[in-house]
DNA sequence: TGTACCACTGACTGACCAGTCAATCAGGAA
DNA sequence: TTCCTGATTGACTGGTCAGTCAGTGGTACA
């Protein structure tokens, strides 16, 4: 492909971006993106064979970076709280960084059981597992008490994360960047105080 | 309304929760509605003004009654540890009652950031602040730390329980009830300790 | 200059489906 | 028995929209 055929490509998705994250994937037509784009009809079939796989192409293009984050993250020497804060860190910049895809990869796949988050379903499990794995490493360790069980713990972590997200992405505000900060040493610390065999003493 | 008219219309609400579980909500046609419940089209439309209104129902009925056992809980005078208990225990409880309702209000609903979310966003956010107020008064009692805001504990300890929800969800298979109350006492266990000033002791 | 190959265009089609409505039915009141 | 009211039926309509395709234009290479 061409350097300008690439660059045509990228302007599609990011309007799909735009548009996704606006008027949502369902409620959303496709002449939408190619109006954004400022491309006509036809040429965004040109690049994609289907709406749908528009919205594949952002999810995995976003996805594959966050798990490679997480193994690299997995493989440092780092302390338990420090990887999952490094993850943390790693999902909450991606939101300061690219609200809008954020926005929609939350809404439109991961927590959307019925049609897309089916068809990802292995590479969102793929994310838990390797935040588990970190947490029965440091279990093995003797950091990390063995009463909670991994999974339980990545979902706990994972889904606190999330959950944050998606109350940045209903607030008709923009988020400061303190916020953004304060969120990840606040989840960081909420959880692995929860997890720590030994909980943390909290200066007064 | 007269006693067979109500539960026609129960009846309606009914198949739409299976129709809504199974194909979701933008998938579905009324004619699924309809024939689930064994009825012909144009009742769905004598009951219901359109496909959104039964979905609202649906997710009022039981929002509704949630928000009064929050409302309820938080009157009670049991420590904190014990009201966050009892709220993740509705929850769960409420998908070991209805798992395709929970199902249904959790997709197309409480996640969905666009359409209906934005509808019901007041309802949601009633949660989250009767979690929150919990929370604030325990820490006024000293009991949990000052350091986590109460929205941002309200945050993680229900993004614990749906992210916990939406993992079985997705889950092909049953879930048992062991694990439906293992992950009562787990997420309720990892939470609290996250918020508790003084870190409970773990045995060994 | 010719030609081959793309990117690119946008009108069009075929399918789908929410919501309507005119007709029928059931049962109670007069 | 007749009439009325509200429940029930399902064929139909109008609008929407994903995806197609026949054609245009630009460019690089022979």
């Amino acid at each position: 492909m061409t350097t300008a055929a690439t660059e045509k490509r990228r302007l599609i998705l990011d309007a799909a971006v735009r548009v996704f994250a606006r008027q949502g994937f369902h409620t959303c037509r496709v002449s939408d993106i190619a109006d954004e784009a400022g491309v006509a009809y036809g040429l965004v079939y040109h690049y994609f064979s289907s709406k749908e796989q528009i919205l594949d192409t952002l999810f995995l293009e976003r996805w594959d970076v966050m798990l490679q984050a997480i193994a690299e993250t997995d493989r440092s020497d780092l302390a338990p709280e420090e990887k999952l804060l490094a993850i943390a860190g790693f999902i909450i910049d991606s939101y300061r960084h690219d609200p809008e895809l954020m926005k929609v990869i939350i809404v439109e796949v991961t927590r959307a059981a019925n049609t897309f988050g089916l068809t990802h379903l292995d590479k969102i499990r793929d994310a838990y597992a390797g935040i588990a794995g970190i947490v029965a490493k440091a279990q093995a360790d003797g950091r990390f008490r063995a009463e909670i069980t991994p999974e339980f713990a990545a979902q706990a972590f994972y889904g606190s994360v999330e959950q944050v997200l998606t109350g940045w992405i209903f607030d008709s505000s923009a988020v400061a960047e303190t916020e953004l900060e304060r969120a990840k040493t606040m989840i960081v610390d909420t959880i692995c105080r929860g997890l720590a065999r030994t909980a943390a003493s909290t200066p007064d």
